[in-house]
DNA sequence: TTTAAAACAGGATGACTGTCCTGTTTTGGA
DNA sequence: TCCAAAACAGGACAGTCATCCTGTTTTAAA
């Protein structure tokens, strides 16, 4: 799948930061499809069309390789998903919804739900290294403090004055968390919409549309399993 | 030549059903601990103190006794912690409140989190195969849907009447599986408590403590990883 | 007691995995 | 041009793993 560059005999040509990259894309897609554990190095090398020594020469270790993937490639996906559009929103419960139905969207046009990144390694990692766990702990504590210091903002603006922004910003990640984990499982992402109706159902006044209302549920059967 | 049969003085008793149920306990425990790709059969048989052979005979693949857990132990401890509580309690939000205060009670008794066992296989195991998913999602469904059946017996009797059952549902499984995820990441419960108080604070009116309220957040610092 | 099946023991096996090692080629500065 | 370091090639290596196999013991029914 991935191009790979003929071989000449007798030339070639150095490019550490393509080859990295290249490994750090395959190791991200497969990490993030089939888990740390199930993915060997074999697959990955085979994957990015890269020797042993190569990727040895750039990553020591499986682990080192893994730390690379959460610390550059984990944290700027939920940079780019959540951090950011928060950031820009109007208000942070803007931009929770915002995110929500953006997910839920693109995941209903791809067909089959992949999963959070942060939270697929986050599950399998936690416990298996200190130096897994921090990396990880640290994203979600950059997640999670963006979005109360949004709501911290709003304050400033005079609004959401009953609202805690450590709580509000902590139920907005769990919720996304969750609804996320449910989805791969179920491989339905409505799970997603609900959660975020229920949320904002919670918080604003009665809704005057029940039942009826302009959101139907759609069930979803997953086409393929990850085929990256 | 008197060929004697070594007689390894020891008689043996066969056991089926307890040789069973230990290989289940130390798999549940081990699948919980460090997942399953991280868990191999010889640490399974060294730890129930059982022989490749009789491993054999009662799960003949990995997969099977995986299922095993899943079927047998994983919905037993959703039925337990969750769908049997909100059919004891007096509503659902009250279910709600009650199983997350008792949870984070306890992993703060405990000292550290393994996190949820369901979310913990689900996370792995999902996309890994369609047998495992089917399982994980058969119990994701079993949970939300007595969490759901909870609202509509509170509808019946006058109350919840704005509340969409399905929605509600989804937003409590969803909220108590992240913030199970993130607990686990970050070693502290206390997240448990942010995301419970934030839920009922959308849906009650202001809360009147702010700030210097009567839950203190406390942080937590791992004792040590899993030693089972 | 006889007998067949279930329960269990324990090792063989072959495939796979992560790491390391030695050697070759390329690159950029002096 | 020269040279040291970086970049890369390719295979060796020691374990580990899940599964399978043959053989023995126990159990319960006949």
């Amino acid at each position: 799948m991935t191009a790979r560059p003929k071989v000449p005999p007798g030339k070639r040509t150095n490019d550490p930061e393509g080859l990295r990259k290249r490994v750090l894309d395959v190791a991200e897609a497969c990490f993030q499809a089939r888990g740390y554990h199930a993915s060997s190095l074999g697959d990955l090398m085979a994957a990015a069309g890269v020797t042993g020594g190569a990727l040895h020469h750039h990553f020591p270790t499986k682990k080192a390789l893994a730390l690379a993937v959460i610390e550059e490639r984990v944290a700027a996906a939920v940079e780019e998903t959540w951090i950011a559009p928060v950031r820009a929103a109007g208000s942070a419960r803007e931009a929770v919804r915002g995110v929500f139905e953006a997910v839920a969207t693109e995941l209903e046009q791809q067909g089959f739900v992949r999963g959070c990144p942060l939270n697929n390694l986050a599950h399998e990692l936690s416990l298996a290294d200190p130096d897994f766990r921090a990396a990880l702990a640290g994203i979600f504590s950059a997640w999670r403090q963006a979005i109360a210091d949004k709501v911290t903002a709003d304050q400033h603006e005079g609004r959401e004055q009953a609202t805690d922004p450590q709580r509000f910003a902590a139920l907005a990640v769990a919720t996304y968390s969750g609804a996320m984990s449910i989805a791969k499982t179920m491989q339905d992402a409505g799970v997603l919409r609900d959660c975020l109706n229920a949320l904002e159902q919670g918080a604003s006044s009665a809704s005057s549309s029940k039942g009826e209302a302009g959101t139907k549920r759609r069930r979803r059967v997953l086409r393929q399993y990850g085929t990256s």
